[in-house]
DNA sequence: CTTCTAGTTTAGAATCGTTATAAAGTATTT
DNA sequence: AAATACTTTATAACGATTCTAAACTAGAAG
């Protein structure tokens, strides 16, 4: 994979694996490590420790491949979509859906504080069925 | 306090040096578990057990008195404005500012997936110096 | 008031996600 | 094939948060 060596990785089987899963689809991809973890030992049938779960997905996220996303509550999410694009969050799956950039327009922006510049921009829309109460994670 | 009864919360000294660190004030008051901490024990010259900051946010929270923000990161960001609206995060100092929700628009929202009803929206602008690196945290 | 009861605080243990460590293993270079 | 540098791994360490059980206190009841 390319994307390993563009990241100063060696090709190992377990980043294989990892790279297979994260890049060899067409729709985007959002996880947890843990998730992560569970489809990859699924398919190369062999424990992968945490660290170097942590260690490839950051190598790609330094990278520019992988980016992570803010949400509340404890676990980290990330996207393997990097362009800036934004979420819909359901509170009940946590499953987490985008929504392209085009799709939504943000006018009227207040003024920056000075000396700075605007890094990114992050739209989370919450959603929930209809009479449900919230999950607090 | 009224917001520590509505809450069933019985007015005790640390629950009311809370409370007036929170909500007596004009401003927004954005916070983590640990800056609380140290606020309230300067103000009552005695130490506060983490549980009993954990319990009382907790509270508060569930009364809709306080409302958490999404934030990537380990640290859980509160805010006493519980209103929609949206912030500034400073990725340098971790500051963050509110923008009102007039401040904003947004349009050409997509569609909602169906049977999900939308809870909340919020709009993350990450800044930071001109020419400086992100911070990871 | 004093007693009783239910709610509260506390220190510390437990837990969870994440990061660090050091030894054993593997890809790459020579 | 041997040397070197990078990887994986299990496990320890860590920081934030939650849990627990015992000591404490506000408010209710007498």
């Amino acid at each position: 994979m390319n994307k390993l060596r563009a990241s100063g990785l060696r090709p190992t089987k377990q980043r294989l694996a990892i790279s297979k899963i994260l890049f060899n689809r067409k729709e985007t991809f959002h996880f947890t490590i843990d998730q992560l973890k569970k489809i990859a030992e699924k398919n190369i049938k062999k424990k992968i420790s945490l660290a170097t779960l942590y260690n490839t997905v950051h190598a790609f996220e330094k990278k520019g491949y992988l980016k992570e996303i803010s949400l509340k509550g404890n676990k980290t999410f990330f996207d393997t979509n990097t362009k800036s694009h934004h979420h819909f969050y359901d509170e009940e799956t946590s499953q987490l859906t985008d929504i392209k950039n085009e799709n939504i327009s943000i006018n009227n922006l207040p003024k920056i504080p000075i000396g700075k510049k605007i890094k990114d921009i992050e739209v989370t829309i919450k959603v929930a069925s209809n009479n449900q109460k919230q999950k607090h994670n």
